[in-house]
DNA sequence: ATACATACC
DNA sequence: TACTGGTATGTAT
């Protein structure tokens, strides 16, 4: 039994762990060996154990999913039927992306880990947006790395560009120089870099170093006129190498592009030839289906390792068994997982640039050395509010509903949220529910301690542009007569207040007792108020729309020429990663904030807000009103809940008589300046963050191996591009039949009246079309998000996805409803939004 | 609305 | 010695 526990785990782990060698670079490793590392230098510790356990977690999923899967009969069936990272020389040693350093140091002892520089990142990315910009105005962009872009406009433009506009100069000042400085970069990688690998790494490699040269053209040419320039030409692949050689130009970073009919196969195609390198995936049928035939499903971006694992359990490792299995997966998968995967299969991607939506929360989170103390879990609490709320300034955001974070020091993560009526924005408020949160949580527990290894604030339920402008300009309406905003706070609000506070349930339960006065401090600087989005149409509704437009515009003329629609993403490496301790020493900063605090660890949010504002007692048995700033003898919630309600009826459009200060009251404003410094500091680790998105915090990011401190230099950029060309229209697929009784389904994108009333059949008909339609005839518009759904607790049969038999005349319906809403769903399935703060 | 899991960078 | 942080999304309850 002990083996067989044993080597269970051993599996756990290295399906869980082991080298994820999916990435460019990685090819030809010696997995074994690397992963040899991995698991000695990881087990044993809590966060090995941690993960062992969810990975049963996922082992279960399969189980249950396998034992569903055996109950599904051929009835069933039948009727179905119908990183940061590593850079490209660490990784040549099995150094990844999110590995952390202690490991990677292991598999490369010469790993030199740069620290973060985040600053630097978002200078070179706005470099870069500019020349993308170039490109497509709209560009997406999804970090500071990468970006999707349209090329469809460009390439009509450009194809009557003369020469000259498509003629560009090797790196600025003297174009020798600039020669000199690009290859000198290239034998630093060759020469340097490739024999201390051989020498130094504890891992083997089978293969040599891959490196294409960087883009360097042999323009001998231009050379002459006082600077090396050249031209590019007027199809997509030289637009897309003309934008990356301009990036290199400007940047000295590579970058990679993936030149594809859809987002999706645009992401799939920037891995192709990384780094530094690009891959054109025609817009064809024939291609995208060769091409999707072979992809392994975990390429696709939205299908991570879990979702992987499901479906290898299923037998399913490329995109071509996905297409085979829709009857099986639509039994076992949600309609949404289900949705995408059949997109997957068909090579369905969006093909429209999504606009860049608001973001819908912000959080900030920290990672420590145990801390069991509830003074200190205190401070460090407070300490992420004011981080938070500083953050929330910046962008004018005020938020209904705050979740703290917790993990224990065995990596279990718990979230603790709770909806306020009305949106909160400052550190006192957000501190007076997180604080409760916390306490709550630390009640539950008791009288054990919590250990925590983490903790973190997040605000979300943001109150709408709309909303948040008149509130706005009443606060600052209100204050005209007065003073600085730091020194007012509740004042202004209380009209906006007593209206939310009255109308809705001001107080509740202890548990979920609300603070009653918001208190919302003003802000200066309130810039927001981006447009709202379009709303987004489901797939079924563009397509629909699609067609009815194209149906009107082909009575005139369909001459829409050169038919390349694209989309283009793009992804600039990783650049540096921070030292590894640099997440210990956080603890309590802030230690000194305790003196600010009320004894008792953890006071109700409303009494924290009194105490905080300078107004209130802390008598034990007293809680002060928020509203009237009176005593309220009592310790009942209820009672005071009551007297809170009362208060706001009562005693309505009059200002509450406090100076609040609350904000950034508790702090003088010499140590408010120390804050500051502190928060750059702090800074940089938040910068590390967003590139820690590429992959790891501090650890994994930016290993390079000799590489100089603080240098870009050897870093790449990648970039996707997805371009929709070549329009060559296909015929319609043969409408399946299958026959059946008088129903009757007609194709919303064809209107061919379909033989089946069997949905599955008949949705795959719909796609199929919609793929031809869509890809072809239309440059298709397809909906599919660019960050597709996760798979997330994949259902089962019995949850029985609604598969509604409704077989109409002229419409018919999906299950997916084409003309009901996308739902939230479908909204939901937009755009994941990295963006980070820091660049906003 | 809340809690948790998955995914991405 | 010793596995991140920020944001989004999906599902269950």
């Amino acid at each position: 039994m002990e083996n067989g526990v044993t080597s269970t785990k051993a599996e756990g782990f290295l399906s869980r762990m082991a080298l994820n060698d999916n990435k460019a670079g990685m090819e030809g490793l010696d997995r074994e060996k690397i992963n040899k590392i991995i698991m000695e230098s990881s087990k044993g510790s809590r966060f090995y154990e941690n993960e062992l356990k969810r990975e049963q977690q996922v082992n279960q999923r399969i189980e249950k999913m396998m034992l569903q899967k055996a109950q599904i009969t051929e009835q069933h069936l039948k009727k179905a039927q119908a990183q940061s990272t590593s850079n490209y020389h660490a990784r040549k040693y099995g150094v990844r992306a999110a590995m952390p350093g202690f490991i990677a140091k292991k598999l490369c002892p010469n790993l030199i880990i740069v620290p973060t520089n985040f600053d630097k990142y978002r200078a070179v990315s706005h470099e870069i947006r500019e020349i993308f910009a170039d490109y497509d105005p709209h560009f997406q962009p999804m970090s500071l790395d990468e970006a999707y872009l349209d090329f469809t406009d460009h390439l009509e433009q450009r194809q009557s560009w003369p020469d000259s506009l498509r003629t560009h100069r090797f790196r600025a000042s003297s174009t020798a120089t600039g020669r000199l400085i690009i290859q000198k970069r290239e034998e630093q990688i060759s020469q340097e870099a490739v024999p201390e690998m051989k020498d130094l790494s504890p891992v083997l490699f089978e293969d040599s170093p891959n490196s294409s040269p960087s883009c360097l053209p042999g323009c001998e040419d231009g050379n002459a006129a006082g600077g090396a320039f050249e031209v590019f030409g007027k199809s997509v692949e030289e637009a897309v190498r003309e934008m990356r050689f301009r990036i290199e130009q400007r940047t000295m970073l590579t970058a990679s592009a993936g030149i594809a009919p859809n987002t999706m196969l645009a992401k799939v195609c920037s891995d192709k030839n990384k780094p530094n390198g690009q891959y054109r995936l025609p817009s064809t049928r024939e291609a995208v289906m060769d091409f999707i035939q072979t992809l392994p499903v975990r390429k696709v971006s939205g299908i991570g390792k879990v979702s992987e694992k499901m479906l290898n359990a299923l037998g399913i490792s490329s995109c071509s068994h996905l297409g085979q299995q829709m009857a099986l997966l639509s039994l076992l998968f949600s309609e949404t997982a289900w949705h995408h995967l059949m997109e997957v299969s068909l090579g369905l991607g969006s093909t429209y640039i999504p606009r860049h939506e608001e973001r819908k929360s912000m959080s900030t989170e920290r990672t420590f050395k145990e801390l069991s103390k509830a003074e200190e879990q205190l401070s460090l609490c407070r300490e992420l509010c004011e981080d938070l709320a500083g953050d929330m300034k910046k962008e004018g955001l005020k938020g209904k509903t705050v979740t703290l974070k917790l993990k224990n020091v065995n990596f279990e993560v718990k979230t603790r949220a709770l909806t306020l009526p009305y949106a909160v924005a400052t550190v006192d408020e957000i501190f007076a529910v997180a604080k409760d949160l916390l306490k709550t949580e630390r009640d539950n527990e008791s009288p054990q301690p919590l250990r925590l290894r983490l903790m973190g604030v997040r605000i979300s339920a943001f109150v709408s542009s709309d909303d948040k402008k008149p509130l706005q300009k009443s606060i600052i309406g209100f204050l005209q007569a007065g003073k600085s905003d730091s020194s007012d706070s509740s004042q202004g609000m209380h009209q906006k207040l007593e209206k939310e506070n009255v109308s809705s349930h001001s107080f509740q339960t202890p548990q979920n007792r609300q603070e009653g006065a918001p208190g919302l401090t003003t802000q200066k600087g309130f810039k927001g108020s981006q447009t709202g989005g379009k709303p987004q149409q489901s797939f079924f509704q563009r397509a629909f729309a699609k067609r009815l437009q194209l149906q009107a515009a082909n009575a005139s003329t369909h001459e829409e020429g050169h038919g390349n629609n694209s989309s283009v993403v793009t992804s600039v490496g990783t650049y540096s990663q921070k030292g590894i301790e640099s997440s210990t020493e956080i603890v309590t900063k802030k230690a000194t904030d305790l003196s600010d605090l009320p004894q008792n660890d953890f006071v109700s949010p409303v009494e924290a807000h009194a105490s905080t504002s300078g107004c209130g007692a802390t008598g034990s048995e007293s809680l002060t009103c928020p509203v009237c700033f009176r005593q309220v003898e009592t310790d009942n919630l209820n009672v005071f809940n009551r007297h809170i309600d009362q208060c706001l009826s009562d005693a309505p459009a009059k200002p509450i008589q406090c100076t609040v200060s609350d904000t950034e009251s508790d702090l003088d404003p010499e140590s408010e300046h120390e804050e500051r410094e502190v928060d750059k500091q702090r800074g940089e680790c938040e910068v590390e963050e967003e590139k820690a998105k590429n992959s790891e915090d501090s650890k994994s990011n930016s290993i390079d191996p000799q590489e100089d401190q603080h240098s870009l230099k050897n870093y790449s950029i990648q970039t996707i591009l997805s371009i929709n060309g070549d329009n060559k229209t296909t015929t319609s697929p043969q409408p399946q039949s299958c026959n059946d009784k008088g129903s009757v389904l007609i194709c919303p994108v064809c209107h061919l009246t379909q033989d089946s009333d069997d949905l599955i059949i008949f949705n795959r008909h719909v796609d199929l079309c919609l793929n031809q339609e869509v890809l072809h005839e239309l440059g298709g518009q397809t909906s599919s998000p660019i960050n597709p759904p996760s798979f997330t607790n994949c259902k089962a049969i019995d949850r029985g996805r609604p598969l509604p038999m409704q077989a109409a005349k002229g419409k018919t319906k999906r299950r997916d409803s084409p003309s009901s809403p996308p739902s939230k769903k479908a909204k939901g399935l937009g755009p994941r939004n990295t963006i980070d703060k820091f660049f906003r």
